[in-house]
RNA sequence: GGGCGAUUAGCUCAGUUGGUAGAGCGCCCGCUUUACACGCGGGUGGUCGGCGGUUCGAGUCCGUCAUCGCCCACCA
């Protein structure tokens, strides 16, 4: 027999390097564009603003794994791959860099040129993101690949926008948002951080019109009182009851505000009980004042100083400026009541550094409540399609955050003050509405309506529509682009349909919408979850998925969520150096749990010249950087390792190397038929149990219990396959006779292996699968016959069959390994030499003693025995001998000249305390008369059974002690 | 402050409808057994976070407390 050159341990990256530009170059990604039997999965498109981290592979790999399976299941699998632009984030990092490498602002540079910009950096990291994809063994169709601001998005976008616009659910509103003044940009909450900042709190004076009384207001931000519309109090506030209603004179200003009761603002356990209310400047004033329909006063110019509304003196003025005078001011006229020191927390932008400045500004909104007339919402109709079981989510519990937060119905905002994003298609018009009308009436694509702020809305369908407008109207025409963008979420929202092409009704996206699932994380089930489903039933009028899927998140050692922001993110890339992309796949799906999140610990060793890197245990890391890399390294170069990717290193080489030995018995093989009678016991029994791992295999990722699956699979494949089947057959191996039956069915096991584990293991099983193919083209038993797939990637998903579920094969088989168990024990406690050669006796009767005989042999190879002599019963026991008492046999090895006697008593002596333990609990239990009564005769019955069994291996191990010397 | 989840072996985690506590890694002992030392055989190790309740019987169901994590809202 000749071995083909296949090396002893598996080497992912030349299987790696080796069948992924195959794949590709065979287009087995690529899905067709008229699917007949379809199943779609878009990407969650991954910003662009860095690499991907740990957290991404595993999302991806889930996907992956869904996709695999399904496309060998026969279907027309599209994985959809993109990229998103990510707004705000984006901008902020490439801004933040400008400002590090070149010390300018966007300002200096200009709208063009920074998006110029912003281009340059999405094409670094979207090659990057897509090439970690492709490291991963990810089978996207590339061919497909999008980004959220290409044109086919940017079209979907344009039209989405418009036809809201016209179905009248868009519109302006004020809002207040997180100002940097030094920035002169409105923040994202996620860009704020809170900094506790020793300030003071000013209690103040309102004097009451009308009356000597006064009440006393406190604040950390005197300055804003020049905003505020009311004082507020609690409604059941004893001390203020008799003033709700009346007025105070807002000290420095000639105005007079209300006292107004709001029990939400106020706690009137709390300081004074007094609140002033800023709606303008502050975001509880904001919502008071929207409750209490009270005036906003925005004092705030956009670049920190106050403006006319303030009056003089204070118009004009930075903030800071003007607190020093406001305070001073009220101090000169004996309002100041008192200065106290306080911890302040204070929002600061995470971009500049300085103090964020709450700005009411004006805002575009999508309208998620009700009609007037009662008609659902979008935020009615997104949780309709969760209850009514259109899109189901898993685990289930987080539809209750879908729905809960969806049933506020808060309008969205989706205007943001940037340049990074899609253009709010709106242009503001100051003409002569009779121009206007003139010039676009019977015009489709182009819808306007009257601002509330004076002149015109007007929203173009396209750009084409304003281009070909009539000269004179373009010439003498007051438009103005409005210079917002779109929240990024926007453009994902439209993500499954945009992608498939809509608004054109293009095949796949009448044959791939809805698509099948969606897998993502749990914190942007609102952002993100819930608006495309709203997008797509207002777009393409059906749910956009029917299964969510809401994977794990992966937190560092100290359950910190890994992320790009925190810079405690590992690069899949350095997992896949350091074990290959099939153990970061495999380690991934294993530890994927209905409940629990995975901690991966971020371990960092050092060698002796202080340099940082991966610690492996297999092998000695080869990516050495300096401390100062290391830690600020823009390749995320902390990586851990943990041992949890060992475990994913040692199951496929584990594999490979079972691959290995089947393939080395196969060489010279001429396939046959086999017929089941030709089949010996162990034979039925592994496809008995390939049976079983198939079935539930199949059910587990249905249902998206990756961890089961993965956990089925490595059993099978270890435990029954590796362990037990592969030992059990090596001597018919080698008998010229029984050769061609057992070949032929390792090969039909291990061809079955190799599809099952594809999904989560695509490189290492193509290169099973490829070395088998060389060696034994023709697998299958009596059936299916023939030419194998040319790739696993294409091969067919293996299916149940009832028929090879073989319970007698199953239950001696299990005779055997209880034994052979046994008589390692022996062999392992006594000390024996590994090659010295036994003669055990084992008592057995009925099914066990008829399992035994046949497979007596067996027995004999697997424990290096010479003999084994099985009785009905012994009379005399050997001399010397050590013995183990199971519930139904009695294994006894003479160990003439071996045993220690001394130590033999006081193991059996443990065994009977063992036993008696059980015993007496049982028998308590039985004892007790509810239990006999009230218990399922069924568990009183299998108790019974229990106790008698553990009563006559007590007995037997008492003779035994007696019998020794 | 509200909601969700977690707490099981030294570590990371499984435990399906209540009915004899499991895996991987680690640790200990023994093995170059012609697939695999990324391996093989054997073993040690747990009053299932605390308290209370329901039940013949609770890791599993209920209540409560503690600790940790996540999401949402955050105090003049």
């Amino acid at each position: 027999m000749s071995t083909p050159d296949l090396p002893k341990a598996y080497d992912p990256k030349t299987a790696e390097a080796r069948w992924y530009p195959l794949w590709l170059e065979r287009r087995y990604f690529h899905a067709p564009d008229r699917p007949e039997n379809p199943y779609c999965i878009v990407i969650p498109p991954p910003n662009v603003t860095g690499a991907l981290h740990l957290g991404h592979a595993l999302n991806n790999t889930l996907q992956d794994i869904l996709i695999r399976l399904r496309r060998m299941q026969g279907f027309d699998a599209l994985w959809m791959p993109g990229t998103d632009h990510a707004g705000i984030a984006t901008q902020a990092v490439v801004e933040r860099r400008l400002f590090e490498q070149h010390k300018q602002t966007r300002h200096d540079l200009g709208r063009d040129a920074l998006v110029q910009r912003i281009w340059a950096w999405k094409d670094d990291y979207e090659s990057r993101i897509l090439s970690q994809l492709r490291l991963m063994g990810c089978s996207c169709d590339w061919d497909r690949t999008r980004f959220t601001l290409d044109e086919t998005c940017s079209r979907a976008v344009r039209r989405t926008f418009f036809n809201l616009f016209k179905a009248g659910k868009i519109f302006r509103g004020k809002r207040l948002v997180n100002w940097d003044t030094q920035l002169r940009t409105a923040v994202a909450d996620d860009e704020i951080y809170t900094e506790e900042v020793n300030g003071h709190i000013w209690t103040f004076r309102y004097p009451v019109v009308g009356s000597d009384e006064a009440l006393h207001v406190a604040t950390t931000r005197p300055e804003t009182m020049l905003g505020d519309t009311a004082v507020a109090v609690h409604p059941e506030d004893p001390r203020y009851k008799h003033l709700i209603g009346r007025e105070v004179a807002l000290p420095l200003t000639n105005r007079t505000i209300p006292i107004i009761a709001d029990g939400i603002l106020v706690d009137p356990a709390f300081g004074t009980g007094c609140v002033k209310v800023t709606p303008a400047h502050d975001p509880n004033d904001y919502a008071a004042g929207v409750r209490n329909h009270l005036p906003m006063i925005n004092l705030l110019n956009p670049d920190g100083t106050y403006n006319e509304n303030a009056g003089p003196p204070y118009t004009g003025l930075d903030r800071m400026a003007v607190r020093k005078k406001v305070i001073e001011e009220l101090k000169e006229q004996g309002l100041l009541e008192r200065t106290d020191s306080h911890l302040v927390p204070l929002k600061h932008s995470d971009r500049s550094k300085s103090p964020i400045e709450p700005y009411l500004s004006d805002q575009w909104f999508v309208r998620m409540a009700d009609d007037p007339d009662g008609t659902p919402g979008f935020a009615q109709q997104a949780i309709e399609a969760v209850t009514t079981g259109k899109i189901r989510i898993h685990p289930e519990r987080y539809a209750k955050s879908y729905i809960d937060w969806l049933a506020e119905k808060r309008d969205w905002c989706i205007s943001r003050q940037l340049w990074w994003g899609h253009q709010i298609p709106i242009w503001h018009y100051d003409g002569d509405p009779h121009a206007l009308e003139a010039a676009f009436t019977g015009v489709a694509d182009v819808h306007w309506k009257p601002a509330e702020t004076g002149g015109y809305l007007v929203c173009f369908e396209n750009d084409a529509v304003l281009e070909n407008a009539p000269p004179n109207f373009l010439q003498s025409a007051q438009l103005e682009r409005d210079p917002d963008v779109l929240d990024t979420w926007f453009s994902s929202a439209l993500w499954p349909h945009s992608t498939l092409g809509w608004p054109e009704q293009t095949p796949e996206l009448q044959g791939y919408y809805p698509t099948a699932v969606l897998s993502t994380a749990r914190d942007i089930i609102t952002l993100w979850v819930a608006r495309m489903v709203i997008f797509g039933q207002f777009n393409v009028g059906d749910v956009p998925f029917r299964d969510v899927f809401i994977h794990p998140v992966i937190q560092d050692g100290d359950g910190k969520r890994m992320s790009k922001s925190a810079g405690n993110g590992i690069d899949p890339v350095d997992i896949i150096e350091a074990y290959g992309a099939d153990a970061l796949r495999y380690t991934l799906a294993a530890a994927t749990t209905e409940t629990q999140d995975l901690r991966i610990p971020v371990e960092p060793v050092k060698n002796d010249a202080g340099e940082f890197a991966l610690r492996t245990t297999y092998g000695q890391p080869t990516n050495w950087v300096p401390q100062e890399v290391w830690k600020k390294s823009p390749r995320d170069q902390r990586v851990n390792t943990s041992e949890r990717f060992e475990q994913g290193r040692t199951f496929p080489n584990k594999f490979w190397n079972s691959a290995r030995f089947a393939i080395m018995n196969l060489d010279g093989h001429s396939p046959r038929p086999v017929a089941s009678d030709d089949l010996t016991i162990e034979d039925r029994w592994i496809l008995s149990r390939l049976d079983a791992a198939i079935i539930d295999t199949t059910a587990h990722l249905d249902s998206f219990r990756f961890a089961d699956a993965t956990r089925t699979l490595r059993d099978f494949t270890w435990n029954d396959f590796c362990d037990w089947y592969l030992e059990l057959i090596k001597p018919r191996l080698r008998d010229e006779s029984a050769r061609p039956v057992a070949r032929q069915v390792l090969a039909t096991v291990l061809d079955n292996l190799c599809r099952l584990l594809h999904p989560i293991m695509p490189f290492v099983t193509e290169e099973a699968w490829q070395a088998l193919n060389a060696v034994a083209p023709q697998r299958g038993l009596a059936e299916p016959w023939g030419d194998p797939a040319p790739s696993v990637c294409i091969a067919a998903w293996p299916r149940g069959q009832r028929d090879r579920h073989d319970p007698m094969a199953e239950s001696t088989i299990g005779h055997w390994q209880e034994k052979i168990a046994a008589l390692r024990n022996l062999r392992a406690e006594r000390g024996v030499p590994e090659k010295a050669r036994i003669n055990p006796i084992i008592i057995a009767n009925g099914p066990a003693a008829e399992a035994l005989r046949v497979g007596e042999s067996h027995i004999r190879s697997l424990t290096a025995a010479d003999s084994i002599t099985i009785v009905s019963q012994l009379d005399q026991r050997p001399d010397q001998s050590a013995a183990t008492v199971l519930p139904d046999c009695e294994v006894i090895l003479p160990l003439a000249g071996l045993i220690d006697i001394e130590a033999e008593r006081s193991r059996l002596r443990k065994q009977l305390g063992d036993l008696e333990r059980q015993l007496q609990a049982l028998r308590s239990k039985l004892g007790n008369e509810s239990f006999v009564s009230r218990a399922p005769a069924e568990v009183v019955a299998q108790t019974r059974t229990r106790v008698e069994e553990l009563a006559t291996q007590y007995s037997a191990v008492q003779s035994l002690i007696a019998a020794l010397p």
